[in-house]
DNA sequence: TCATCATAAATTGTTAACAATCTGTGATGA
DNA sequence: TCATCACAGATTGTTAACAATTTATGATGA
């Protein structure tokens, strides 16, 4: 079979599937909830990002989305323009918003981002914690380990980004917090291409004794245990193997993967 | 003509004519430029915060960007919703969009956050330096000192926004460089609320001394030149008075600065 | 079989008209 | 004098139709 018709069934299989995109749109939220559509559509579609439900290089189509929301395109366009301006999405003219690819380049640059902001956040949450940050976190770790104990892998990747932008938040710094959201959300991106298929994304007692220096308001502790934290995770990526997307299939065969686009 | 002095005559040009709104069109550009309608209007308006022509709480109405950039609607409603993304313009649903006004606490926020990104920026830089970068930096503190002489305020603004984002750029990480792109924006819209009239924005020996640094590869002394030069800048912000804009008067009068906007 | 090319379908980009909302002005009445 | 209200103008939000471009499909010929 040639290449180029081993693509058409590709791409058969994947249109004929009732839910192209993996994007919920929640009917309920979206007629009670005050929010603005296009707040919506970038909600919806960070939340899938984040939970690796759209892997790199999904292809966001605008009647998709319109039609999925039940809105119409002009919102889609601005929540595709905010969304690329967050380096999540990338808008190719005249051809339409993909999901980024980031390059291994670009992988060591937001890792590198991390940890000078996530340092800050540390060193600014230690002392600041109440009672109810404490709780919480502790209770995030075990939600982390149950979902990782039961394969739930968008439950462990919510989990962790949770954990992470809690302590932004405990730090007090909209600035930071909102920096870092976005380098989580990228960072999943990452993990999803480079990272050993069943490898797991945070290690769990590392949390845990973050939790612990917190507590202490160890902010010393804390700066070094989230600094190497961080170190570990990157460490744990594998630049060697060619990109590559959740199912290893496919991926290399979507037609719009095409090698033009690496950066 | 390099292109950075076209632009520059451009503004002259620009400003004595009519045009409520002080952004430079720059027609040229325009026509020649391969870049998307909406990818100018963002530049322009940046570039237009960048050196205080723009105060906070200018509010960019659509229809006068449109007649200005000479495209339609769409596109300056995408160039609004990504310069919202960046926080740099606020959008109120059914009002418009407004030149963001930093409350106090952000500004903490954002000269933190510069901290956080600059220390490690700086550290980056050291050792990574051509001698074409130190060449730019000298050159580049010569003419901010000029503009201060001349009292050019959009000249040393640029020349100081200039200077932080070309370390960013020797450090190589992409993402940083970004980060500091739209702090370094949001710091201007502070000085101009928060810093007494007459103040120049950067110690110009500061300057000297971080090349300096930079070129004797001393990270250290870099690191720890500029976390100081960055506090030092935070330092001469007054937060007693009640915000201000630029010419004292014009905006005061201002219909939009109404006081349900303090954040 | 393979590459090239023309054509049709689908998608993105643009435009203009219309609806909804906000803002400013002036009249009214206490 | 002051507050309230209605109305006209201006601005933002929405929609649908059309144009431009890309992508998919099939035919043609070497």
């Amino acid at each position: 079979m040639t290449r180029q018709a081993f693509c058409r069934r590709q791409v058969l299989q994947c249109t004929d599937a009732p839910p192209k995109l993996l994007i919920t749109s929640d009917y309920f939220l979206q007629s009670v909830m005050p929010g603005l559509p296009e707040d919506q559509i970038v909600g919806s579609v960070l939340d899938a990002i984040a939970e690796q439900r759209l892997p790199a290089g999904t292809k966001l189509g605008e009647q998709a989305l319109s039609d999925l929301f039940g809105c119409n395109r002009a919102n889609v366009r601005r929540a595709l323009a905010t969304l690329a301006a967050q380096h999540v999405v990338e808008l190719r003219p005249n051809r339409g918003a993909y999901v980024m690819t980031p390059s291994p380049r670009e992988a060591r640059n937001v890792f590198q981002a991390r940890r000078a902001i996530e340092r800050t956040i540390a060193r600014e949450a230690a002392g600041r914690s109440t009672p109810e940050d404490i709780a919480f976190l502790r209770r995030n770790i075990t939600e982390e380990a149950q979902a990782k104990a039961t394969g739930d892998k968008p439950g462990e990747l919510r989990a962790s980004r949770d954990f992470h932008l809690r302590l932004a938040r405990i730090a007090g710094n909209d600035v930071l917090e909102r920096f870092l959201s976005e380098l989580t959300m990228r960072s999943t991106l990452i993990l999803g291409l480079y990272s050993p298929q069943g490898s797991s994304c945070c290690a769990e007692d590392e949390h845990a004794r973050i939790v612990d220096a917190l507590e202490r308001a160890d902010s010393e502790a804390l700066v070094s245990l989230t600094t190497s934290h961080l170190e570990h995770l990157e460490a744990g990526l594998n630049f060697d193997d060619k990109p590559r997307a959740k199912l290893t299939l496919e991926d290399q065969l979507a037609p719009w993967r095409d090698p033009s686009q690496a950066v």
